[in-house]
DNA sequence: ATCGTTATCGGGAACGTTCCCAATTGGTGG
DNA sequence: CCACCAATTGGGAACGTTCCCGATAACGAT
């Protein structure tokens, strides 16, 4: 890749990098003559203006940091696929890492990006994250910050989720209303926002319905390996066991959707199922899932065009807002009634 | 973001950047007093280089970009992950590309990431090129390249499939063991070397059967919205219409499950089914699908590793290889047999 | 006392670009 | 004929690093 530069014009033509400069430019100062030599010249040599050098000059890199758990989960890579839509309609590129669900891996990586010079930062928290000092040192800085689904709520900047409340709430409440009472609620780490605003749409549809909530029904996961078949067993164990399974998260609704057929339980007759999951599928299983889905892509998208305008802003804006995007509830063969 | 520099503290410590750069070096010309004021005053200050400069200087970018069809698809979404890893583990970062199944997009991008000075190219062509003249041109100028799964076969350079043909013909051979006689064949835009590579392993598996090839059963696909139930249409109106259907893309399995499902044929019953599919909810599918598996995450990796090998080596191999993963035949109920 | 050596540091160019501040023309009005 | 202005161009600093060349001092050897 040896390029060509302004330098190179500029012996070529006997101008001055100045002059060339400008006429690339188009600026109003070179004479119609000289812009033509140029820009012929420039053409014919295959110039491309080197934007290291750019950054260099202007400190900014036009390109993105994003940083999520994992790229292979689908919520996650429909979101990625928004976030690369918004920005490359305004010219950015996007530089991708994950943390793996490590709060380790997340500190390092972050503060690698910003050292890379990312113009903004756009973030989905690791599930083991519950301090975040690495982000609130890294927005002092200055550095531009958005987060999107797994928020924190202790760090003020944009923020763009779905309505995770009325989500769960809107779930939970269809399966009070088609005659369940004993909902197994799986999710992810207590620490999360997410998490949190989750439970409290379950709690809330109980509450609607007169049922008491019972905590040995809820079971926050870490997504370890025999945490599948622990967990099953567990609540079946209970002197009343669920009759109904909601799980908070894509990466938890098929398996368990399969550790329970393993099991040999009948769904929807012996347990109603209905999880928040993103994929195309799930009217192709069996039976066909009942959904939350959440809009990924335009999560995505969202937050990748706040950042950028947070990015492109002269100063703070005086007042960050959180977009709170709506859910849909989609009912299938799962879920169905139980008398 | 206001950073500080390495001017910053010479100036602070009254010391010439020379000086400081050497300390930060951990030089062997640099007093170990010196070093050690400089290398204090740097972390109090949370001193970072910045890697702009340096790439101006060295003229590498110290990261690779990557250009897929699409990222909201699993086998992509998933190789990614494994490039994303391998990138990692050598202190690369990933810029993130999509041509969206695109011919002119697909050259305007990749041009915009080699002026980004990207330091080499990981891609999988769209499924409407056929000239590629652009990244010949690339190449010529000094790009190292780096090919996966969808590979041209007259560019010389690393590249990295699964096993296409044999995974075809072990999919179309177990369809033919089975009794199926009438196996339609769902691919891709013919121009791409995947496409002809599978559709040779399902011609020759019709050969080892004595079953002769006909042109009709297959259908290539260029994602148009209404062309799933349009292909099914015609191939259930031809004479002999297909008694088994062989997909050739993550993309294409889904519609077209659902869409002989939709028309009411039933599976394995009226038609067999088997699919090239890197999803892990192939079995909690109704009938539960039989697949061909492609290594997606092995397959980035390896890609990865090749691409920077090839950055880091002084020269030009003497070489090019051509890694050929094996692909899994996983048999489900959708390809049960006929009698 | 002179010289070479070693240890330690500074000056300044270079990477590719932009932009501020001149410098050089040609022409025009007084 | 000179001052002045507009049009066009050039010079050079700056962005943050690295690295090639020197420069300085101390010191032992001759």
């Amino acid at each position: 890749m040896d390029n060509i530069t302004i330098k190179d014009i500029a012996k070529a033509l006997n101008l001055s990098t100045s002059t060339v400069s400008r006429a690339l430019r188009d600026s109003y100062e070179i004479s119609p003559e000289t812009k033509r030599m140029v820009l012929e010249y420039a053409e014919r040599m295959h110039y491309r203006p080197n934007p290291i050098a750019l950054s260099l000059k202007e400190n900014r890199s036009q390109s993105i940091g994003v940083m999520v758990p994992e790229i292979a989960n689908n919520y996650f890579s429909q979101a990625i696929n928004g976030i690369e839509a918004a920005a490359y309609e305004r010219g950015y590129h996007v530089v991708i890492s994950q943390s793996q669900e490590s709060y380790e891996r997340e500190i390092a990586e972050v503060e690698h990006l910003a050292s890379r010079r990312v113009d903004g930062l756009l973030m989905s928290l690791s599930s083991h994250t519950a301090d975040v000092s690495h982000l609130k040192s890294l927005q002092s800085r200055g550095m531009p910050l958005v987060f999107f689904d797994r928020i924190p709520s202790d760090i003020e900047t944009h923020k763009v989720i779905a309505d995770n409340k009325g989500g769960a709430f809107e779930a939970a409440d269809h399966l009070l209303e088609t005659g369940r009472r004993s909902i197994a609620h799986i999710t992810s780490q207590p620490g999360l926002f997410i998490t949190r605003e989750r439970l409290q749409g379950y709690k809330d549809a109980l509450q609607k319905h007169n049922v008491p909530f019972r905590e040995e029904l809820v079971k926050y996961c870490s997504y370890a390996s025999d945490e599948v078949e622990r967990n099953i067993d567990a609540l079946f164990s209970l002197p009343q066991p669920p009759d109904a399974f909601f799980t908070a998260s894509d990466r938890l609704a098929l398996p368990y959707y399969a550790g329970l057929k393993k099991r040999g339980f009948r769904i929807p007759e012996d347990v109603a199922f209905l999880g928040y999951f993103n994929l195309n599928v799930s009217d192709l299983l069996d039976p066909p899932m009942s959904v939350v889905v959440q809009p990924a892509f335009e999560m995505g998208h969202k937050a990748a065009e706040l950042l950028l305008d947070l990015i492109e802003a002269k100063q703070k804006p005086d007042a960050y807002q959180t977009v709170n995007l709506s859910t849909k509830l989609i009912i299938r063969g799962s879920s169905l009634g139980k008398e």
